[in-house]
DNA sequence: CCTACCGATCGGTAGG
DNA sequence: CCTACCGATCGGTAGG
């Protein structure tokens, strides 16, 4: 109706920057988070980069090949972030608290990756889909067992741990729906108020 | 590379009762929550129906048209739920508990409507996509009002009321994504428990 | 409800 | 990094 202002054109000026794999990577990143898979064509990822569709093909095998790239380094920082936060920890009160402030930190401060990973996970051909969510269900099942720690410990008291560390998990992983850099909040103090959440949903009491 | 084993037709028989408006909808409704609106050919819904692609526009104005009208009604429903669900409650804690069980109940019952509101809402055009952005941030508004309300009667503590309603919504919806009618529990349980699980996060105590 | 068909756009390749 | 181009598929229309 109004092609000389096109709004899918959402990069304004081509940066004349070096393209790289990684500056690949990040265009689509972005613009997966901001579409969705399905809805960025490649036309567009180049555009963002200021060259042509075509051009993309010396930094990439393929646009899934884009998709799994981000899914994997993603999930494997997830869990990475894991390990580190509840290292050496003692009780399970110490270990949730300290596992959901990471996540939760990493939904604020990498919301791209995060809302790429709930939305477009499912558009990957098998078999990256079934490795993809096989890692994500060893941090959910990780998060599990430390709330079943802590209920056999009598630490915590909920009637299933399956069910507390699905609420734990998603409310951290919504903070990428909604948190803004710019906003009233640091990511920090987002992440210590879920973290502080997670134990009144197992009813921690200090 | 199989074209003998098309994995993406995912209906095994055509059904032959009668093709109607409301069964488009469902069929679309079915197909978007699965692979995504943008990820899904009005010809698989056609094909779910038994008909051809053009047939649909029988039944449909278009595409976009599918994806607006379900939008639309479901949240309707959540704000008609909400309404309902919290009308002659007295005290702020009846009223969260009241508003989250309904909410969660709804996404535990109606995953695919759910699924498509967070996935596909901004695939829809303006100015549609800001009314229903505008719908979803009333549900929201009402929540945090509840919860501001407890805060300044004395029974709830927290931090910020803007941050426990987006925990306690968005833990509520993410249901939607792990629920299973033939799972352990039933709607009613998860409900139930997640209504618990949102007077914790306010820090109610009875 | 169908066949026949449209222009546009998709991901991707050839060949420099 | 480009132009030129490919077959496939998209949403949608014409005309019965």
């Amino acid at each position: 109706m109004c092609p000389a202002a096109d709004p899918s054109a959402a990069a304004p000026a081509p940066p004349r920057t070096a393209v790289t794999r990684e500056s690949v990577l990040d265009a689509a990143l972005t613009l997966f988070a901001e579409r969705g898979y399905h809805g960025t064509p490649l036309s567009e990822i180049a555009a963002a980069l200021g060259i042509r569709t075509p051009s993309l093909y010396n930094h990439m095998g393929s646009k899934q090949d884009l998709l799994e790239t981000i899914l994997t380094r993603t999930l494997d920082d997830v869990l990475d972030g894991f390990a580190d936060a509840v290292d050496g920890l003692g009780t399970p009160a110490e270990k949730l608290h300290a596992a959901t402030r990471v996540y939760a930190l990493r939904h604020a401060t990498h919301r791209r990756e995060a809302l790429v990973v709930n939305r477009d996970a499912g558009g990957l051909d098998e078999p990256d889909r079934s490795r993809i969510r096989d890692r994500r269900r060893e941090h959910e099942r990780a998060v599990r067992a430390i709330i079943a720690d802590g209920v056999r410990a009598g630490e915590f008291q909920v009637g299933d741990p399956a069910l507390a560390s699905f609420a734990i998990l998603e409310m951290s992983v919504s903070i990428a729906r909604w948190f803004r850099d710019d906003g009233p909040r640091t990511a920090a103090q987002v992440a210590d108020e879920f973290a502080g959440y997670a134990l009144r949903i197992v009813r921690y009491r200090p």
